[in-house]
RNA sequence: GCCGCGGUGGCGGAAUGGCAGACGCGUAGGUCUCAAAAACCUAUUUCCGUUAAGGAAGUGUGGGUUCGACUCCCACCCGCGGCACCA
């Protein structure tokens, strides 16, 4: 501790940093008694904190420190998400390489998280780059791919060719784009780590329930996910002369209503029929237009694809097939408004029931034909119509409504094997490898010889034995051998490295320029990429695609829970490791309490971490499903012009320059009180200059106790009265992440209690209950109730390890209330009264008010009294 | 088109059924000063009222519920964000 008196900013700095005051020392007793506090980690840029890092960092660091002198045990770590793009490409630009910018740039960020005060807990402090850690996120990747979540396929993928890597579809912005370069998106074909999210859909739709998140991004999830109820629908196709395999065409829908108005089927140009077709006796000609057609259909997928003004195109196959309830025979087009990985790549069309294929009957000439009429709630003047309502020309379904239709119409086809009831996701699976070099090696090897066998892990013996011991659930392991089943395809050839081999590194390179031809520029550092076969001892190639930025933070919430445990020798038995010592450390410091982060994460970072939660859990890895129990997003800050803050723009605010300027409080209050946490606001140099007057007061106040001797120190009544409030508001802002009004309402009372000062020439509160206002303004300006507590308080230790006020339990019914009088709701007047006071009393008072008396006269009136809150006479003539 | 969020003084915002505009900025006037800055004090929603006392209107628009509505309900307008040929 501290013998110094702390005078200065530094000061606190060094006392702080030295003393490691702010880690978590101890392993909480219970889950009750700790707090789990986490921002998301910075990206560490080149560019250094901006001021929405400055917003977020100080609201988490805010939380803590209230919680800390709460009594809890707080958990408030930090880190960085090195890996990725941003890092790479500077570090080509600047004819360096990563190794060397990232830890530059670490070091100027921890710098100013220090000059701002933050209260991390340096002891868990880790980069998602250092082999240490990616050893882990290696080590995770290995279970994914044992529990048969990760396979390898060859297919086309949004690429981005100014990054020269492909992309994720949540990393294509909606209007063809890059999120990260903005360059124009295209397709290529590569072969690409595919990631099952899919299998979890269900379990993240429906835990999303049990969230404490803001409503929008429960919803954006919801959305992206894209749970769909409906019905799967068998054609048979009517073969005639055509020489196909195919014999059915299944279509999706979720109004298996309109079943009787489908008056043709559309497939998708990737619909296996199409493929068929053109091996089929059919003529040269309808070849060539289907050909034709394709290529036309493939270039769409090229261009901007989001306009969806564009008219629709297709073309008849040839083909008919026939209706399942009526028989009756229905053509088959191929259309590219029916995408072919949605559902069943192929939709039966109700032009009469849909927008699109109204439109697209109409300029084709197909057969409109209506089986729902609205109701009288739902008027439908509106052609085609497409809500529900009740049916007709549906045989013997004629009569019912479109709900009880659809069950069923569903049942009916169920019967005869021609349908079934089904739900779809919108939801994709998650392409896992980046063709470039900055990002975690995929620890897997690629065998020819055992590809050529069609052999991979999940066929060895160790396969089995591995999940066995992994997982002790026999029905997970059944789960696990199914997925295997279906993506066995996918994997002849590969195999994972053993646990003892991570963590497998990246290769320090001087040159590593992207290929020409798309693959990672891995692939041609020959002695890292050749390697032995661990299933048969060959020759063999190690994965050279690395890791989505995704990988790091889609797990760091965990690190951070045992991050001090780790051992740095390579001889740590991973999966021992986690079963003993982290699952114990994360049962209890699991989940999150408070995550606070952007809202653009929404459908990416916030999902993919609660996906791997989802795929852990089930494993017995993790104590916990879900990683954030609650989240607060935070709001952009924008400059003084209100436009985004950018370089080009010449309007960045730089929060080391205002630190300079005034000091780290007075950024740090300014920034919490501007704006609600969660909403835009642009920055203000205003608001610095009103914060910067309200500190020094502050200051100025708290010089009275120096020279204590002089001054009677007896709590005036009504100032100590006031600061019980004060306690009760600020306590209860803070726990709703209201730090504006808490911040406002720190000021109105110091006004208050100036103002007595100056009146009175007496300090109003005495020591302890100055000290109470100083704690309950510590959290905000940690340096200035700091050096306020040891300067003028001499207390050695720091006022951040102190108890938080509570309030005191006064005997309220003495106390004066305000007591607003209306007449006809109208405020006439305010009536200082005793709290509780009887309503006989208050009626007294009222008659014998002028103000109120001579608004009622003699007319009859009806009095409401809301004890202790208002009056309202209501005058009844 | 669908989903979500929002609309309150000159400005940032406060009040989620009970005194609309807390708190802060800005502005005006004043104190201090040779002067300026800083600091401090007073006023500051709009309109009527010479001043004051006092009064009226007022939270995007139009309706409704209520003793009482920024707050709840219905319909609409505007702004922002996300998704989108998803069957």
């Amino acid at each position: 501790m501290s013998d110094k008196v702390l005078k200065t900013e530094n000061d606190c700095k060094d006392f702080w940093y030295k003393s490691r005051l702010y880690d978590l020392k101890i392993e909480p007793k219970n889950k009750k008694n700790k707090r789990y506090v986490l921002v998301m980690f910075p990206y560490p840029s080149g560019e250094g904190l901006h001021m929405g890092h400055t917003r977020i960092y100080t609201a988490g660091d805010v939380l803590a420190r209230y919680f800390r002198m709460k009594g809890f045990d707080v958990l408030n770590p930090i880190g960085w998400d090195a890996f990725g793009l941003p890092a790479e490409n500077y570090a080509l630009k600047n004819k360096t390489i990563p190794q060397k910018v990232v830890p530059k740039n670490i070091a100027n960020f921890k710098r100013q998280m220090l000059d701002l005060g933050l209260s991390y807990d340096w002891s868990r402090e880790f980069s998602t780059t250092d082999p240490e850690y990616y050893r882990f996120t290696q080590f995770l990747f290995l279970i994914f791919f044992k529990i048969g979540l990760l396979y390898k396929k060859n297919q086309p993928v949004y690429f981005c060719p100014y990054c020269k890597t492909g992309l994720a579809e949540e990393e294509v912005l909606s209007n063809g784009t890059h999120e990260r370069c903005g360059e124009k998106i295209t397709r290529k074909l590569l072969p690409q780590w595919m990631f099952k999210i899919t299998e979890y859909a269900e379990s993240l739709l429906s835990e999303l329930d049990n969230l404490d998140w803001p409503e929008g991004i429960k919803d954006m999830q919801r959305n992206w996910i894209g749970r769909s109820d409906g019905a799967e629908i068998r054609f048979k196709i009517e073969k005639k002369d055509l020489n196909l395999r195919l014999s059915e065409i299944v279509v999706f829908t979720t109004r298996p209503d309109t079943l009787f108005g489908a008056t043709a089927l559309v497939v998708a140009p990737e619909h296996p029929l199409v493929e068929e077709l053109l091996q089929a006796d059919i003529p040269d000609s309808l070849k060539q237009k289907i050909l034709d057609y394709m290529k036309q259909a493939n270039s769409k997928l090229d261009i901007n694809r989001t306009d969806l003004n564009e008219e629709k195109t297709g073309l008849f196959s040839g083909v008919y097939a026939k209706h399942p309830l009526t028989g009756e025979s229905i053509p088959v087009w191929i259309a590219d408004y029916v995408i072919g990985w949605y559902g069943r790549g192929a939709i039966m069309l109700v032009p009469a029931h849909d927008d699109r294929d109204y439109q697209f009957a109409v300029k084709y000439n197909i057969p409109i034909k209506k089986v729902v009429i609205p109701t009288s709630k739902t008027q439908g003047s509106a052609e085609p119509y497409t809500d529900y309502g009740i049916l007709q020309n549906s045989g013997e379904f004629s009569g019912l409504d479109s709900k009880s239709a659809i069950e069923k119409i569903t049942k009916k086809l169920e019967e005869q094997n021609l349908g079934t009831f089904v739900t779809e996701y919108k939801l994709r699976d998650w392409i896992f490898s980046r063709q470039r070099y900055w990002g975690e090696p995929i620890p897997m090897v690629y065998c020819q010889s055992c590809a050529e066998q069609k052999i991979s892990w999940i066929d060895t013996d160790a396969a089995i034995k591995e999940i066995n011991s992994l997982v002790n659930n026999s029905s997970t392991v059944e789960k696990i051998k199914n997925r295997w089943k279906k993506i066995k395809q996918h994997l002849y050839g590969w195999f994972p490295l053993d646990y003892s081999d991570l963590p497998l590194k990246l290769p320090t390179v001087e040159f590593y320029e992207l290929t020409e031809t798309g693959e990672s520029p891995l692939s041609n550092i020959d002695d890292w990429v050749n390697t032995h076969c661990p299933n048969c001892g060959g020759y063999a190639k190690r994965e050279t695609d690395t890791m989505p930025n995704w990988a790091g933070s889609s797990w760091y919430f965990l690190a951070f829970c045992f991050w001090d445990l780790v051992n740095k020798t390579k001889n740590l038995d991973l999966p021992q490791f986690w079963k003993n010592n982290v699952f114990d450390r994360l049962k209890k410091l699991m989940p999150v309490d408070w995550y606070l982060g952007g809202a653009e994460h929404a459908v990416l970072h916030l999902l993919y971490s609660r996906f791997w939660m989802h795929a852990l859990y089930e494993i017995g890895f993790v104590p916990e499903k879900e990683p954030f129990y609650r989240l607060k997003n935070v709001g952009m800050v924008l400059a003084e012009d209100h436009k985004k803050m950018s370089k080009s723009r010449g309007n960045v605010v730089n929060p080391d320059d205002i630190i300079k300027e005034y000091n780290a409080d007075i950024v740090r209050v300014c920034i919490m009180f501007i704006a609600p946490f969660s909403q835009e606001v642009a920055w203000s140099k205003n608001v610095l200059r009103g914060i910067s007057r309200f500190l020094n007061k502050v200051y100025q106040t708290f010089k009275i106790y120096d020279n204590s001797a002089r001054i009677v120190e007896n709590n005036d009544e009504e100032v100590y009265l006031e600061l019980q409030r004060l306690i009760v508001k600020v306590s209860k802002d803070l726990s709703s992440v209201k730090f504006n009004t808490a911040i406002a309402s720190l000021m109105e009372f110091l006004n208050l209690w100036t103002g007595y000062i100056n009146q009175h020439n007496k300090t109003g509160l005495n020591r302890d209950a100055a000290k109470d206002y100083l704690k309950l303004l510590s959290p905000f300006a940690p340096f200035l109730s700091e050096i306020i507590w040891s300067s003028v308080f001499r207390k050695k230790g720091s006022i951040h390890n102190q108890q938080w006020p509570s309030a005191d339990k006064i005997n309220l019914s003495e106390v004066k209330i305000e007591l607003p009088v209306q007449v006809n709701g109208k405020l006439r007047s305010v009536l200082k009264v005793t709290k509780d006071v009887s309503k006989e009393d208050i009626e007294r008072k009222i008659l014998s008010d002028k103000k109120i008396s001579k608004y009622i006269k003699d007319q009859k009136y009806k009095m409401i009294y809301i004890p202790n809150k208002i009056v309202n006479i209501v005058l009844t003539n």
